[in-house]
DNA sequence: TTGTACGCGTTATCAC
DNA sequence: GTGATAACGCGTACAA
């Protein structure tokens, strides 16, 4: 014997067991039938040597991995915690591992992302944390792919996953004109080239326009769905002699969370003198104060959605090539309701 | 060719850069110096075919996976979120993948945990996601494991990360009871075995003891870390004529955000009639209803310093046995300060 | 500095 | 039902 490793194969099983390593190797992945007899023998010494299969042997032999990747901007946000959470639910029903790492598009080309078809079946590709032309790629390699919170670029029609942001937003404006009397209201932004953010700018416009008010470019703000820098952009804003307003509609909670203390830093009343709302209901939102006015995404479901199209690609079925899921308006006191 | 494969391997890169694989994979590996004009082809080479070493077959044969897993109980929590985040920050940093996973502690025996030496490198265990026997197994095959919010059993002393609870808990209710005289404290413990739960209960005693307030086991209810139940549970209490009390203290945050609505919809107002302190800081309880007192425990940090940890035993240096990161009282207006 | 050949642990294809 | 054995893609003595 050459063996340098110490831990138990396979061919540890077969010799105790008195049969050959294929006879193990089929019990294990039940592929043919074995006698009763072998099979209690079987599971007898496994579980004496406490044997479990060698992933990568098995993956290099079977030429797949048994693992997903799900490739994210960062993961700090609360909201990715509902995002992970849904994935891994799925993911590990189907009896796979989950593999998670963050990327940023690559500025330099030829910097291959850390997760790809080299060590999974299959990959979650959150928002921009690929570029088109990565996404190209594996489409080029018919590698499953599945976009959560962004669609396909025209080149690579790959299946994905996103909310419907432009209806809510509209709506949601709409509530502050309507209902609230508000007609200067402010839109914060998130990060450029973010779909998601791009629905919502173009909601609020549709909404303005519909009721006659004309944009003014000075009240769009730059919250990039991170609560620091809507409160610092908000609060210069104030502070630097701004333009009027009566209402904030922010990209997301995050920044809803940064314009609620910057105007409460600057002593304006919410909802009184500025009405505010946010976007994805995250958890605590409800208890903020005042509690927040926002759109609920169904973060948890868009998880547990994409891996499922994920694993109709795998298994060779058909996917939906877009799965928008439905948001709502979670009316609460900051835009002035309930109060 | 008898080749299955559709993807491009080292042998390809090497035929057509007219080297052997050996030394593509020298380049590669950085392991021996190759001639500058091999070098020089073989970076064209690769670029070219977009070569990426396959995972399994390098795991194979170097008998490592470059890559660790993280198992937790579930990632729903906002409090997993900065954790994942830490430890992801070290691990990508390494150059490692990171595989997460949940998993309960098994009921029935030879239930293998999803992630462990067959697929990783290492383990980050969190709290009670596995039980002292397959700790012990997996020490007993000198495995590298560090243990998160949790120490190790007796006869497996693997290293541990975990932050202070005793005296932080300790010293919140010294403050409830010195500065703002409350002497009736509630106190809604955690999950049963966790060791944080613990810990936090023993704090609460220890102060009362030094008061010489008798503890009341009416006093203690059960939090369970979920907002929801504590909600409920303190909901009943209250509304079954309950024992007097003119403070909360809750195993974490979530349990208070559950402790706050629920004094909310039973009309008691706080801090007035009763003052409540968290644990954690969870990122939003600062901009809850009243701001939240709580303990605030670094959890970006056990992440990154478990996984440091971690990346010590691997790479066979000395790791530390137990590393106790400090926590701080963050005073905000639930206890009765900043009124 | 470079190439040859074997082993890593498993599955799958043949035979029997 | 069962056993022998060639892949799977890569690293690494050993040789040159």
């Amino acid at each position: 014997m050459t063996r340098r490793s110490t831990s138990v194969t396979i061919r540890d099983v077969a010799r105790n067991a008195g049969v050959s390593v294929a006879t193990v190797s089929r019990y294990i992945n039940r592929n043919a039938p074995v006698s009763d007899a072998v099979a209690a023998r079987l599971d007898a010494v496994m579980g004496d040597l406490k044997y479990a299969p060698h992933a990568a042997a098995r993956s290099l032999a079977m030429r797949r991995t048994q693992t997903i990747g799900l490739l994210l901007l960062n993961m700090h946000r609360d909201f990715f915690a509902p995002l992970i959470s849904g994935v891994e639910a799925i993911v590990s029903q189907k009896g796979y591992n989950l593999l998670v790492a963050t990327s940023r598009p690559s500025m330099r080309k030829n910097v291959q992302p850390p997760i790809g078809a080299h060590n999974t079946d299959g990959l979650l590709v959150f928002a921009d944390s690929l570029d088109d032309e990565q996404i190209y790629r594996l489409y080029q390699k018919k590698f499953p792919v599945v976009l959560i919170h962004r669609t396909a670029p025209k080149n690579a029609p790959v299946p994905s996953v996103t909310v419907e942001n432009k209806a809510a937003t509209r709506k949601s404006i709409d509530h502050l004109i309507e209902v609230h009397g508000r007609r200067r209201i402010l839109f914060m932004r998130g990060p450029a080239h973010q779909e998601d953010s791009y629905w919502r700018e173009v909601g609020y416009l549709a909404s303005l326009e519909d009721h006659g008010i004309p944009f003014e470019d000075t009240l769009m703000l730059s919250g990039e769905f991170e609560s620091e820098i809507a409160y610092a952009n908000l609060k210069k804003f104030i502070e630097t002699g701004a333009t009027p307003f009566d209402a904030v509609f922010t990209g997301d909670d995050d920044a809803a969370i940064g314009v609620l203390e910057a105007l409460k830093d600057t002593g304006k009343r919410v909802p009184e003198d500025v009405a505010v709302i946010g976007f994805d209901d995250l958890r605590l939102t409800s208890f903020l104060n005042p509690p927040l006015t926002t759109v609920r995404a169904p973060t948890d479901e868009v998880g547990r959605t994409a891996a499922a199209q994920l694993f109709r690609i795998i298994d060779k079925q058909v996917p939906e090539s877009t799965i928008l899921l439905p948001t709502e308006i979670i009316l609460r006191r900051s835009c002035g309701c309930q109060s």
